[in-house]
DNA sequence: CGGCATCCGGGAAGATACTG
DNA sequence: CAGTATCTTCCCGGATGCCG
């Protein structure tokens, strides 16, 4: 039919916010189910859709093209070419995009206190990444130096600790003081959780070389904020 | 049919992300559609169901409903029951709850950098304490005292600068150096966008009391960040 | 195989009407 | 005023298939 005319000329899109406010206008942006998520994918660097798709569990494939149609029409991403050499196609945040990091890190930050948080659950290289530099102390780094490299499933992260600053991207571990190969999960089960590095060993695919004094100094930068006390629910 | 079994006792509720970084717990928790504002519109504290509707142009009963139970559920938002003079029921954020105020901020604040930002739209007297909240800059503020007040629908709102610091929320207008009355997107063009008394209270529908000189400097302590330079959607 | 387009089933959101 | 009931519409998720 052509009915469909109809809704098309009217007052606006239905499915949006009409609202003034910045926060309506950022969720008419990113509020779509995956957005955000694929923006905290992308927010270490340029990717392939399917390395996108391997790092968020239960995403399907067309889901994924639409989300990053529509963060390209609004601005938040580019899609690039790779030179000849690679000839495949890169996903990237524009300079906007990037910014986003905030919002990201505000929303894990809240929600690390929240009661029904699960730590256990998948964990993509990435999200480690960004829960470090969420989560930094930086009165606690004083006076340490040194680096944490990672091997997360097919990526190589490095967190670098110098001059009381952070910095944990995607990286070359070589020249790491201490590298942990294995599933990140387990790493933050260490980091995070306190677990000892013998028990993820055995039990939780970890494998760790090098220095473990510095292992184990480096985990004393990161914590958890305290869960929030919350009335219970009398249905 | 018996079939419903199947899905419930599967794995888990199909509609969640199944991944540890908080940025992802957040949203299973406020992720929905209009979640993230509801918990905006009790932000300057408890309000009636009618009262958040009428705030959130748009929204339909039986969401409001389902949004306010699920945040319930979380440990975000409780109900409570006046006492009896007015024996009506009001919702409120939960300490843990008004501490996701930071997230509205950064969604705000990355959001007015948006090429797509339309300012004209409906904004509620919350969304408008809001923004003050987060576009306030301390810096220009040192020597100046003062409270605007601003009477927008049927809610009374203060915006009281002193110290450097800026305390914006419910209150009585009447000792209030300014007073606006009108709608807030009429504010929001006088504070944002520059737009003179004069012109608003012609055409805009404002109303403007007291010391206009006081008006003139309060507006100058907020300003929107530049717009992002996106590149051209080739299409 | 990577990057989509297409079709389908289930479920959430939107609009309206109705009830205590 | 504070929701509930119902119906429609649209989005999400999964499977399949095309195309370079």
């Amino acid at each position: 039919m052509e009915l469909d005319k109809i809704t098309d000329s009217s007052t606006a899109s239905r499915r949006r916010y009409d609202d003034a406010c910045g926060t309506a206008h950022a969720l008419d942006l990113v509020g779509e189910r995956w957005a955000l998520l694929v923006i905290r994918e992308l927010m270490l660097g340029p990717k392939r859709f399917s390395d996108i798709r391997a790092d968020l569990p239960g995403i399907s494939a067309n889901v994924l093209t639409q989300r990053l149609e529509g963060l390209e029409a609004s601005g938040i991403v580019v899609r690039r070419r790779l030179p000849p050499p690679a000839s495949t196609q890169v996903y990237e945040l524009t300079d906007w995009g990037y910014e986003a990091e905030p919002i990201i890190q505000e929303l894990g930050r809240w929600a690390a206190r929240s009661p029904a948080h699960d730590p256990s659950l998948q964990l993509s290289g990435t999200s480690l990444m960004l829960s470090f530099r969420t989560m930094f102390d930086a009165a606690r780094a004083q006076a340490m130096n040194g680096t944490a490299g990672f091997r997360i499933g097919n990526e190589t992260l490095v967190a670098r600790v110098a001059d009381g600053r952070l910095e944990a991207g995607r990286g070359d571990t070589a020249q790491a003081d201490v590298v942990f190969t294995g599933p990140a999960p387990a790493v933050a089960a260490f980091v995070y959780g306190g677990v000892p590095l013998a028990a993820l060993e055995a039990e939780a695919g970890l494998a760790v070389t090098g220095d473990r004094g510095f292992a184990a100094r480096f985990a004393g930068l990161f914590n958890l904020p305290a869960k929030a006390v919350v009335p219970a629910a009398d249905a």
